[in-house]
DNA sequence: ACAAACAATATGAAATTTCATATAATAGTG
DNA sequence: CACTATTATATGAAATTTCATATTGTTTGT
């Protein structure tokens, strides 16, 4: 019999919960500083991939920035109507939306990557040249093992 | 003038995106054998962190699993209804709520850690013992960091 | 023992998300 | 060129989540 007041030790050895919580924990902090800007983290996320791929459609849109399309429609929509990005249809394929950022938009964008910027700088740099030069290499290979998995 | 079909690089580059793709994407495969087992993500999380810390109150519950505490207050209802745990109140603080695993709970959470364990083994293994190794290391170091940066 | 402050959980109501599927446009095939 | 399959997005309806705050119980100070 396992005495339930001592912690077992799964969840706190397990990978993708160490990953959940970093990014969770990680992302914390500046996720506030997105809020206080008067955006949801989820029109961050869909801001600060049109800077990187405006006009892009829908679907890859959903899929860089990890949102379900259904619910990227209705985001878009909302952004839309708050001046944030607009929406035209493609010329060759009146199926596809294209997202373009507004200027209004862009501006936007551009100024929480630098904030975003700077807050990863800072991140790095409390946790130690040491580490933080191992961090992106392992996930990016994290990364590009999982889409070697899904092919 | 940036030529908008050239993706620019931000996002690629971004440690909190690589974080969130990383966990997104690591998980993905996995959560996929948890809803077929008939649970939600969110209640496996809640299990594993159970099976490590049976009858934990709603809040530690909330802040170890990083669930908001009034969604996490609904989802152990219903859990308790579908008979994956029991909540009783603590003797000591009638405002506590603990919350224990039924043996169906017990069950059903041991058997998605053994899913687990053997997911994360074939992950680390496709992932290489170079990077494998640094991965979770990287990872602690990140939180601990993040740790220290809160207090 | 009392009142105020605090802590833990629950709850109402609005907003968002999800899932399945409808709609619209294009591509492919005989 | 019709017809079918496929792709991209939108949408209805149910379920879930969020946020603010209510409720309940405990602690602290007097």
């Amino acid at each position: 019999m396992r005495d339930p007041d001592v912690p077992g030790d799964f969840v706190d050895s397990y990978l993708l919960y160490l990953l959940a919580a970093a990014s969770d924990k990680a992302s914390a902090e500046f996720h506030a500083k997105v809020r206080q800007s008067g955006l949801r983290v989820i029109e961050w996320r869909v801001l600060a991939v049109l800077v990187d791929r405006d006009g892009a459609m829908i679907t890859r849109l959903a899929e860089y920035a990890m949102i379900e399309q259904s619910r990227l429609t209705r985001i878009v929509a909302q952004m839309d109507e708050r001046g944030f990005v607009s929406r035209k249809s493609d010329v060759d394929d009146g199926r596809r939306v294209r997202v373009f950022l507004t200027n209004k938009g862009r501006r936007t964008g551009l100024a929480l990557i630098e904030d975003a910027k700077l807050h990863e700088d800072e991140l790095l740099a409390s946790l130690g040249g040491q580490m933080a030069g191992k961090l992106k290499p392992a996930l990016r290979a994290l990364l590009s093992s999982l889409n070697e998995r899904a092919s």
